[in-house]
DNA sequence: AGATGGGTATTGGGTAACCAATATTTAAAA
DNA sequence: TTTTAAATATTGGTTACCCAATACCCATCT
């Protein structure tokens, strides 16, 4: 099962600034945290960016990230794709 | 957000092995419901073809692939490295 | 036997996702 | 002000992932 569990790295960024705004730095942290090692800055920082050209992210004066009403709307959504996908996720729960 | 949610394919193949033996083309409905979309020949087969040289599915004469020992410890580490990317899952069902 | 159709499989290629390495900015210490 | 360090950002290239198109196999029907 190769490297699996990629291609989740923009959800989770999304996800994780949902609560409060965040820097790039303690992003990287959250991120480690789940994943079990820390991305590097040509991970995180690219899809900062991609996030925030999209209007889905926006940051003040202390690079501090936060969703914009879009990218609230966009979790959401993101959740909804999820949870279908993953509808028995429960089960994988019991699975640890 | 791209496509996201791509990448689990071969997780998600294991894990639906996990009950009962099935084919490729009841696999493609499995996913079908949960993606939305029924996977192409081209997506389904080579992922059924890796999983089994890795010794992680075999196929009977009905081509019906099941998991093997080594498929079920695979799924079982699989399945704690997903809950530890989504600790808070819950809440990502309550998003919904 | 030949034809038809559905499941199975392969091939080739495109793109998203990611990282290592490097550069730049920022801020605080000396 | 210069130095140092840490966070931020960019670039280039690699790989995983997936699909469309095609081919193959094997029933079942005619």
């Amino acid at each position: 099962m190769k490297d699996e569990m990629k291609g989740f790295l923009s959800y989770l960024t999304l996800w994780n600034l949902r609560k409060q705004p965040m820097t790039g730095a303690e992003l990287a942290k959250e991120l480690e945290k789940r994943r079990g090692q820390k991305p590097s800055p040509g991970t995180i920082y690219p899809v900062l960016k991609e996030l925030k050209e999209k209007g889905l992210i926006s940051s003040d004066k202390e690079k501090r990230y936060s969703l914009t009403k879009k990218g609230e709307k966009e979790i959401i959504e993101a959740c909804n794709h999820f949870c279908q996908i993953f509808y028995d996720v429960k089960e994988m729960k019991n699975c640890c």
